[in-house]
RNA sequence: GGAGGGGUUCCCGAGCGGCCAAAGGGAUCAGACUGUAAAUCUGACGGCUCUGCCUUCGGAGGUUCGAAUCCUCCCCCCUCCA
């Protein structure tokens, strides 16, 4: 008990009530966790597994994950009122969305412990007189003790009615599914507080919070999100991630052994020590990415495979050991200059950029700086193409045939 | 209903008849440095058949030798008053 506990608390921001918490743990019965979701962004990442982990905990003790995707919260669209409106989507996309969800969610979660839910289901057979009872249930004033509708109302920006809506049907959520226990990010506290109201309200025992520290994208300072494209998904190639997670700064490293390595925090902590002892911590943020890829990637061997190839790159400026392989076309008898070969190879965006790379002495064939973008290949021939730091690539050049 | 302010290249934001593919900042990318980074410095940052050409400044027309800049109509956003 003490021990469900201490792994429970381990890493959460703030729990509402821990003695609610303690009781009904005590109680022997399995605990129906709710957490809700998004449901347009289905490319889950490293921030999102921050709260992931925790609710697989949660199932690692026996308990229950209710997996709520917010198709009807999503049509009334985000309350933070900063990003643009969205176009509502539909069903089948919605579906789309939700089966991409659980691709990849169960990477994390146990699947015989997690129900799927989607708020449409019992928000939709609400009539308007239902919603008037459900917004009756909730003051103005309370609702103006969220920070961000303080802030806006104080400031005379705008907040429109059916925002108000959103902390009431994510509420009537944990109504629904008579939720035990709610997981949200710490910018989650007021609606998962509504929650509790709301249960009260409809004779339920009010469900406990917990709320978890966001995660800081790759860039340091916001918070890890896709369209601040500072994140690393966690679909992403072994190689890829392993590399994002390379590039992180010293300081942020720290952060994501606190929030992601399942490592003992004692032992983090004599890390950070003898970092400051002066031992580099480069060979620390190796030893994160490697877990990293290893959780995501199926086991160790993928961590240290990726590990390996990312010293010889990146380290020993060597090649990797499997080089992607690409083909480029060209007519017989023709050949082909190297901004277009790049271009057709994928190797960048356009033969604009390449002219531009290759100015910059970013581009190596074979390992050898190319310095006259006019330089072309004959078909027949394969060379090892650099562009840059990241893109790599073995293209072979062939003869279209005639047809 | 009334008054006013806006929509510029990924984002913020200058430009307000030619010197504008469009200042400045951010993000990004490349090069140098390094311990992988970060920081710093340098450069790039619409596209192409690339020492030149083509297409961009909410949309459609128009004026002009020449328009992101002027005119007309339209669409969209915001603020204030009621």
């Amino acid at each position: 008990m003490a021990e469900q506990l201490r792994l429970l608390k381990r890493g959460t921001e703030e729990i509402l009530l821990e003695q609610e918490l303690i009781d009904r743990l005590g109680e022997g019965k399995p605990l129906r966790v709710k957490a809700g979701f998004d449901p347009t962004a289905p490319d889950l990442h490293l921030g999102h597994t921050v709260l992931l982990q925790k609710l697989r905990t949660f199932q690692d003790l026996g308990h229950e994950v209710l997996f709520l995707i917010g198709d009807f919260t999503g049509m009334i669209g985000d309350p933070t009122g900063k990003s643009a409106t969205r176009p509502p989507l539909s069903r089948e996309e919605i579906l789309e969305n939700a089966r991409t969800y659980e691709t990849q969610v169960y990477k994390v979660l146990d699947r015989a412990r997690t129900e799927v839910h989607f708020n449409s289901k019992w928000m939709n057979g609400m009539d308007a007189a239902d919603l008037v009872r459900l917004a009756g249930k909730y003051t103005v004033a309370r609702m103006l003790e969220r920070d961000d509708f303080n802030k806006r109302y104080k400031s005379q920006q705008p907040i429109a009615i059916h925002e108000f809506l959103y902390p009431l049907v994510q509420g009537y959520d944990s109504v629904a599914l008579r939720a035990d226990v709610e997981l949200g990010g710490t910018d989650q506290k007021f609606n998962l507080l509504v929650g509790r109201e709301l249960q009260k309200h409809y004779g339920q025992r009010p469900q406990i919070i917990m709320t978890l520290p966001l995660l800081e994208g790759t860039d340091g300072t916001q918070k890890m999100s896709k369209s601040l494209g500072n994140y690393i998904g966690i679909d992403e190639p072994p190689d890829e991630m392993f590399g994002k997670l390379m590039s992180i700064s010293d300081h942020l490293m720290w952060r994501y052994f606190d929030l992601l390595s399942s490592k003992d925090p004692h032992e983090v902590a004599a890390m950070k020590r003898r970092a400051e002892e002066g031992a580099n911590p480069r060979d620390m943020k190796l030893e994160l990415a490697t877990e990293m890829v290893s959780r995501f990637h199926g086991g160790s061997e993928a961590g240290n495979a990726a590990m390996r190839n990312f010293i010889t790159r990146f380290q020993k400026r060597q090649l990797p050991e499997n080089i992607p392989q690409k083909t480029v076309w060209v007519s017989v008898g023709e050949t082909i200059a190297i901004p277009n070969l790049l271009k057709e190879a994928d190797l960048v965006t356009s033969t604009s950029s390449a002219y531009r790379l290759i100015e910059q002495g970013g581009v190596r064939i074979d390992g050898k700086k190319v310095t006259d973008p006019k330089t072309s290949v004959a078909s027949g021939s394969t060379y090892v193409f650099q562009v840059g730091k990241h893109g790599l690539a073995t293209v072979t050049v062939v003869e279209k045939r005639e047809k």
